[in-house]
DNA sequence: TAACAATTTTGGTCATACCAAATAAACCAA
DNA sequence: TTGGTTTATTTGGTATGACCAAAATTGTTA
């Protein structure tokens, strides 16, 4: 079955298999991986080997291993899976330049969705979408609910394709950009300029104008970033 | 959301310090990783540990770990980020819809790179794109050739936001999505379409038409993914 | 100086032991 | 019986020490 080029690593075999059943329901989720001691007997090898392969299966978002619990089996999600990008993230984001390339991706998805939203987007999502920015309109003078208004904006935006890669996108751009956006000083006056950009995106996608609703978005976010240059500076 | 620092794992302050040399440079890109046996003392610990943290930097795409070689330091870029998703990915590929999924994400990105080339392309990389399709066009009858001439065409569509992202996320689709693709039956019949395809996107780009662009990238990936849907059937 | 042989270093694995936290079992009071 | 409290057991985290084989280093020779 295996057929192991360099035989370097014992630890691989048991990763695999353990995927595997992982994969395949044989170890279904939620459901606790068997104590190491046990795993040693079942393939013959040491604890150390267990250790590591143990370690490898969380650090690839198969297991979810708190200190001194015993490792829960994590069927893994599209989120799982941005998940495992965020210490390398991290990384690149103190880089020179590194929040602005992420940002500029961020702006050009969320204007193609737009875009999509505009030419597609049913009306039971149009609703949705007129709900989350009524909530942020109501929010106005609240800055912390208008943060997670706004954030819900937002993920309605992202939740319009039905494709869960989507929302797992968008989670992950707002855990990875958080640390900036905490920082920035709440203002109610800004409050109520990006709500009427929400607006204005809001009606442009109801007007089926994909023109108009990427234009306003990218006016959106391009504003949102400047924001973030005259707060932070050159990042 | 929540970061869970329960403090029971010495092998995470290690691996704090080491990935901060790292990204300080203190440990340069290339740069062999100190001996274990150094690392104990350095940091007073056991060598179990000590494996533990080389194990989790490994995983998380800081150094680069040979059986049996010295670990080496590699600062992380784009590329290794997407690298980190793979196995993790492979896993979703192969849930229901998987494949469809993140093919659509694929189609999503790259009808907005259509249109963004065909609005703001400089001379440069029209002339790029030019030499990628005219490559192609030459390789139709050599299967093998026009696979990767594909491959670079597309790559040039990445290339053109000059945002290093996006040559990563298109690294990351071709990788993933290899297997499915390399398995399909290579009809030079088939390479005349697919170039005709590629020759019509590159016009409407030179014709400054993001609307054409668009519509035939759709057209053309929309058809790659009747081509993989009729050689496996649903998944 | 280059090819080869000897030596040291170093990563991979195993076995054992101990501790503290977590879990399960036993127990007891209401 | 039930619910909470105490005790016993399990289990993960860490430390030591040992051994091997593959690398890397050094030394030697042609």
């Amino acid at each position: 079955m295996h057929s192991h080029k360099d035989a370097g690593r014992a630890a691989d075999l048991v990763v695999e298999t353990l995927a595997q059943k992982i994969q395949d329901g044989e170890l279904a989720d939620g459901q606790p991986l068997p104590p190491e001691r046990d795993l040693m007997q079942e393939f013959g090898i040491s604890r150390t080997v267990v250790r590591e392969a143990v370690l490898a299966l969380s650090n690839k978002g198969l297991i979810e291993a708190r200190p001194r619990h015993r490792p829960v089996v994590r069927k893994p999600g599209y989120d799982a899976a941005f998940a495992a990008l965020e210490s390398i993230v991290t990384h690149l984001l103190h880089e020179p330049g590194g929040v602005k390339n992420l940002f500029d991706t961020r702006i050009f998805i969320e204007a193609a969705l737009a875009r999509e939203a505009a030419k597609h987007a049913d009306k039971g999502a149009i609703f949705t979408l007129k709900g989350a920015l009524e909530a942020n309109r109501l929010a106005i003078n609240d800055s912390e609910a208008f943060y997670q208004t706004d954030i819900a904006f937002h993920q309605a935006l992202y939740a319009i394709p039905r494709n869960p890669v989507f929302p797992a996108i968008n989670k992950a751009y707002t855990s990875w950009l958080a640390p900036q956006w905490s920082q920035m000083p709440r203002l109610p006056q800004r409050n109520q300029t990006n709500y009427e950009a929400h607006a204005e995106i809001y009606e442009a996608i109801l007007m089926r104008d994909p023109d108009a609703a990427e234009t306003a978005l990218r006016k959106h976010l391009s504003s949102a970033w400047q924001q973030v240059r005259t707060t932070f500076g050159d990042i």
